[in-house]
DNA sequence: TAAGTTAGTGATTGAGTACTAACTTCGTTG
DNA sequence: CAACGAAGTTAGTACTCAATCACTAACTTA
């Protein structure tokens, strides 16, 4: 296998382990294993753990962007609105290792910022940038629908995180107003626990 | 000093250092050189490290409801709606390592849901409703304007992670549809670059 | 003063960490 | 066939971490 296709499979396995521990909760080992590979072998194909994340955050926003561009095509207003909506629903639901990956990026991100490590952050808010416009077009250019748009995603990354079961109240604002998740809310991670409190 | 205190400190130096590393990226000799306390004496105080990190979530999520109490108090719909999105981006601008904790506690819960641990998320999906339910009485129980304050709070949690310097773009749609942080936006952690891209 | 409790420390342990250096294996090509 | 470069390994270093254990000094109570 060429050192390219190789990276490319410790890109994807490294997603599923950032994905579960996050930056320092996953060693370059448990990555390497996924892959089949020597451990060491990992320093030469990234040139350290850092770099390798980074390739994975980049690769996560790429894979979001082109999400929504496939979701919305043909499509523009309520209707991609309606689709781009769905689709994230699903992809989080089926996939719940990426809501978590998204959650470690943004955490992760912000460390690095405030750590004075602005690297990192450059190129996140580049990748939200161009998802920012991926969507902002679909939807007519409108700003404050696009605005709407992302936070309500945010919202629902947060509850879905949490671990709120589908038909917990705390979604139900989202079915209306948002018109997102109507039938298709539905927990991630968590089972069953009515109310919680 | 009693146990009782010193827990509390504990605590409150904890909540600082998981707000810089999260969970795996904070040391407890660090929470302990801060408090001005021997490591193992941490361990008598707290039965382990994991207890140590849900007494900080809870407190977080206690101190943002007082928070958002306090910033309501008297006040109902329009006017506490104002009240208490200034009061939380002052917060936040004014102690990005709140933002940080918050970040660390969204993204550990979501972890342990997903690895089966429910401990952790049962105890962040009460603190989180008691937060809703706060919110929602000073905003007339209105179900969809709590979800959407909801929703731009954490749109703003992540571009403010993001370290997304104030009047970017990104932030222009919740000056107004949010009515949220018109003169108070700010970057936090970041400083300027304009685009990004 | 004897008995017991509470707050706190120093030394250590065993497991795990990122990363390096030196070696091997093997298909391709002059 | 020999030389080479690229893919990949084994062995190892220097270090960090959570947690345990045995201990002590100060205070309280009777």
């Amino acid at each position: 296998m060429s050192a390219e296709e190789r990276r490319e499979s410790v890109i994807r396995a490294a997603m599923s382990e950032f994905a579960r521990g996050g930056y320092y909760g996953t060693s370059t080992e448990a990555i390497a294993k996924r892959v089949g590979v020597s451990q060491p072998y990992l320093f030469r194909l990234f040139p350290g753990k850092k770099a390798l994340f980074l390739a994975v955050a980049e690769r996560c926003l790429q894979d979001m962007r082109r999400h929504f561009e496939e979701a919305s095509e043909g499509l523009s207003g309520e209707e991609a609105l309606k689709a781009m909506a769905e689709s994230y629903a699903r992809l989080i639901t089926e996939h719940p290792e990426r809501l978590q990956l998204q959650l470690h990026i943004y955490v992760t991100v912000a460390a690095a910022e405030s750590a004075g490590d602005h690297e990192f952050g450059e190129m996140v808010r580049r990748g939200w940038m161009e998802l920012w416009d991926t969507v902002h077009i679909p939807l007519g250019g409108d700003v404050e629908e696009t605005t709407s748009f992302m936070a309500y995603g945010m919202l629902i990354n947060a509850l879905a995180g949490m671990g709120f079961p589908r038909g917990h109240r705390v979604w139900e604002g989202l079915n209306v107003s948002a018109r997102i998740m109507q039938d298709d809310a539905r927990s991630v991670g968590a089972p069953q626990d009515a109310e919680g409190a």
